[in-house]
DNA sequence: GATCCTTGTCATCGT
DNA sequence: CCACGATGACAAGGA
């Protein structure tokens, strides 16, 4: 983390250089330009937040991340941004192309910034020491910046463990390990020698910290709910909006640069500034660092809205004329955030005029006119969607959801909660039911957004996959089952009984007739109503039992449900070949029919359950305890047939989930068996090895000794002095340890015999020997 | 059409 | 005895 950090702050330090010399530093962010947030009201991420508090009600373990937070995040990286371009500021900078370039910059950090931001402690030595080392350092870094967030959310769970609509926040602390290190940090800052700053600065910035924790500890205590808490805000609001300002004004380059002459004609707002500055003499215009961390301060004061603040300001902003201008997403935080004691603020024509610079920068196609001065933003829905759109898109691939993107899927699962909240209430209605298969739709056609992926498709994730189970097997079951029902079910209820054969026929064909007829039935509803007493109370159950605590679990039962739209999502694909391959195989329009080709591949024990018209989706009746599953039979009166397809889908349902497993587990035998089988082969080709090179040294040995014994043979001598010869005598060892030299008494007669060919004999004597 | 693969289902056994 | 999981065997469907 520390190594990226550096290289990502070396790299900003090489394209403010860059910049500097009129090179245009684009670093390749484009796609993650959170432009269109800024066209978004804060309606969006109130909305938003509330829905997460809403959805963390339902599941914590989900979302962990979320892009809007990192948004934030790059706030922070923005401010250090502009810190280090002020602390350039002996260089002639031509200010238009650094606004520029920085409006690129803070744009393309977005998605790749943390909440742990690195402590000024921290950062610090490194800006002062790795300004020329940094950019050579780690490459991968900046393409894991590029690459998007989901690499980091992968890599460090404690960076992207704080999404800013969970309950808990990890910003409070980071403040509470910024605090601490914040004397040792500025202290080498001061030493640098900017030498504008006080040695009071740190004590009062440090108070302010301080009280800037406290609030934004209360703050977020609130949570998402800033709107109910509209007093509180206002009290920070006024506790906070002088520190903001003061951030503003140190964040303006031209503030307290001697290369104010190079800056546009408007810099009219040095005099504000200067006016300022002489109002605060203990501020440093030049501690990057400081402001990075009052930013990052201001930032986490504003967190508990952090979903909101990404979003509002455009419509605060943009409608003043220099919509659009915004040099950076703080400012016009800022601006949204208390836009009535801005305005009647000293510095805010500073604010206005700094932002002017920013309009060349923008382009003008993303200056939406949405002023609502009241900062809070309802018109939300007026907002223009066109490059919005594109935005998404291109946040796609990188999972981060368009702000409208997530206003859709924030709404189509609110909506579709509401919808289920409903249904649980008074029945399955079809209405319900193609309304949530429309918006099911749209979000597979949204696709990408992690939001959805995550809540409503995964498989693996708790919530999202029972919940959305539950919700698609209602769906269907409100859906098709009507249809079914309306046709079939009265009359078929007593054959089904008596084979199943004759019922899947029967359902087949309904199903088909049903697609050349087009038609939707409705009849489910009324019979789950009279067949279920549905108190809601008991219904409700079901969303929030226990029983959903086994529904995370790696049960792929959902890959027998191919066809539906709500329970397949991207995870399930990859896992199931076949049910790819099913979808492949079996294409339907997106027309009316899909859904009666879509029932054609529903299962056996679906059509039949929705043929017996059962209220329980199938993965509720696999799925839940045998106590909740025992009290679900005994509060709801079901006839035998009912009962008996219930025990049968359950004991199916687990048997089949049984069976997956089992065969998982049997490849993975397999697999060890077969790696166990590797292992073996290569310990018997190393055993075989060694047993080579053990024959090799053994016959190293025997010639060795063969080749000693002629040496010793051959310095024998007899009685008479003549050398003996190795074909009449042999060396004798005793048990003794005594060695003699006894003749050989089986002497080949034939003499004639060649040498060799005696030497031969001897030595296979010996070697009998 | 034969073959292989995947998946669902049933029967059975053990816990 | 019942629920449940594991597993072999079989069938169906697709490639």
């Amino acid at each position: 983390m520390y190594l990226k950090k550096y290289f990502t702050e070396g790299l900003v330090q090489l394209a403010i250089l860059l910049s500097l010399c009129g090179l245009r530093v684009d670093v390749g962010l484009e796609p993650y330009l959170p432009s269109h947030e800024m066209m978004l009201g804060p309606s969006a991420g109130i909305t938003q937040t509330q829905f997460h508090n809403l959805w963390n009600h339902l599941d914590n373990s989900h979302h962990r991340s979320h892009p809007k937070n990192i948004d934030l995040d790059g706030f922070a990286s923005s401010r250090r941004l502009l810190g280090w371009v002020r602390s350039l500021d002996r260089l002639q900078v031509p200010n238009a192309e650094l606004e520029t370039w920085l409006v690129h910059r803070e744009q393309g950090t977005l998605p790749g910034e943390h909440h742990s931001q690195p402590t000024p402690l921290e950062r610090a030595p490194v800006s002062l020491e790795g300004d020329r080392a940094g950019p050579a350092l780690q490459p991968g870094d900046i393409l894991r910046n590029q690459e998007g967030e989901e690499q980091d959310e992968a890599d460090d769970d404690v960076n992207m463990e704080s999404p800013a609509w969970s309950d808990r926040s990890p910003r409070e602390e980071t403040q509470r390990q910024v605090l601490p290190n914040r004397q040792t940090y500025s202290d080498p800052l001061n030493e640098e020698g900017e030498g504008e700053t006080g040695d009071g600065l740190e004590e009062e910035e440090e108070e302010e910290e301080l009280a800037r924790t406290s609030r934004s500890t209360r703050e977020r205590k609130d949570s998402a709910g800033y709107r109910e808490s509209a007093q509180n805000d206002e009290d920070q609001m006024s506790l906070s909006l002088q520190e903001c300002l003061r951030l503003l004004e140190h964040t303006f380059p031209f503030t307290h640069q001697p290369s104010e002459e190079i800056l546009p004609p408007n810099g009219g707002a040095v005099d504000h500034e200067r006016l300022s500055a002489e109002r605060r003499p203990l501020l440093s215009p030049l501690i990057p660092s400081d402001l990075e961390l009052q930013w990052q301060d201001l930032l986490a004061i504003m967190e508990p809205q952090g979903l909101d603040v990404s979003t509002p300001f455009p419509s605060n902003l943009e409608t003043d004329g220099f919509s659009g201008a915004i040099q950076n997403p703080l400012d016009a935080t800022i601006l949204s955030i208390y836009p009535s004691s801005l305005n009647s603020h000293n510095d805010n024509q500073m604010i206005y005029q700094d932002v002017h610079l920013m309009e060349a920068a923008l382009p003008p196609a993303s200056l939406t006119p949405q002023f609502e001065p009241s900062g809070t933003n309802p018109n939300l829905p007026m907002i223009p969607p066109s490059h919005l759109l594109v935005d998404d898109e291109e946040d796609g691939d990188y999972g981060l959801p368009s702000p409208l993107g997530d206003l859709l899927e924030d709404a189509t699962i609110l909506d579709e909660m509401s919808l289920l909240d409903l249904a649980l209430e008074e029945g399955f209605s079809p209405e319900m039911a193609a309304r949530l298969e429309e918006e099911e739709s749209e979000e597979k056609a949204d696709s990408d957004s992690g939001l959805s992926l995550d809540c409503s498709f995964s498989p693996a994730s708790p919530c999202g996959s029972e919940s959305s189970c539950y919700s698609s097997s209602s769906t269907s079951s409100s859906s098709s089952g009507s249809s079914t029902g309306s046709l079939y079910s009265e009359g078929n209820e007593q054959k089904d009984e008596e084979g199943g054969i004759n019922l899947d026929m029967e359902l087949e064909m309904t199903i088909k007739q049903e697609e050349e007829e087009g038609a939707v039935g409705g009849y489910y509803t009324s019979d789950v109503n009279k067949i279920v007493p549905t108190s809601y109370q008991e219904e409700k159950l079901f969303n929030g039992l226990p029983w959903q605590e086994h529904i995370g679990h790696d049960h792929t039962y959902n890959q027998a449900w191919p066809s539906t739209p709500t329970a397949t999502g991207k995870a399930s694909m990859k896992q199931s070949k076949y049910s790819s391959r099913q979808r492949t195989t079996k294409p339907y329009t997106r027309s009316s029919p899909k859904r009666f080709a879509e029932a054609e591949l529903w299962s056996r024990d679906d059509r039949r359950a929705r043929s017996l018209k059962i209220p329980f989706s199938n993965e509720l009746i696999i799925n839940l305890p045998v106590d909740d599953y025992n009290e679900l039979l005994a509060n709801h009166r079901l006839n035998e047939q009912q009962l008996n397809l219930m025990r049968d889908i359950r004991r199916r349902g687990k048997n089949k989930m049984a069976a997956q497993n089992c065969r998982r587990r049997k490849l993975g035998a397999l697999l060890g068996l077969e790696e166990d089988v590797s292992g073996l082969r290569r310990q018997r080709a190393w055993l075989r090895r060694e047993k080579q090179e053990a024959l090799k040294s053994l016959q190293e040995m025997e010639q060795r000794l063969e080749s000693l014994y002629q040496e010793v043979m051959f310095s024998l001598r007899d009685e008479d002095g003549r050398p003996l010869d190795a074909t009449d005598y042999a060396i004798q060892f005793g048990d003794n340890g005594s060695v003699t030299v006894t003749p050989r008494r089986h002497r080949t007669l034939p003499r004639a015999d060649s040498k060799a060919g005696k030497k031969h004999k001897d030595k296979k004597c010996d070697e009998s020997k």
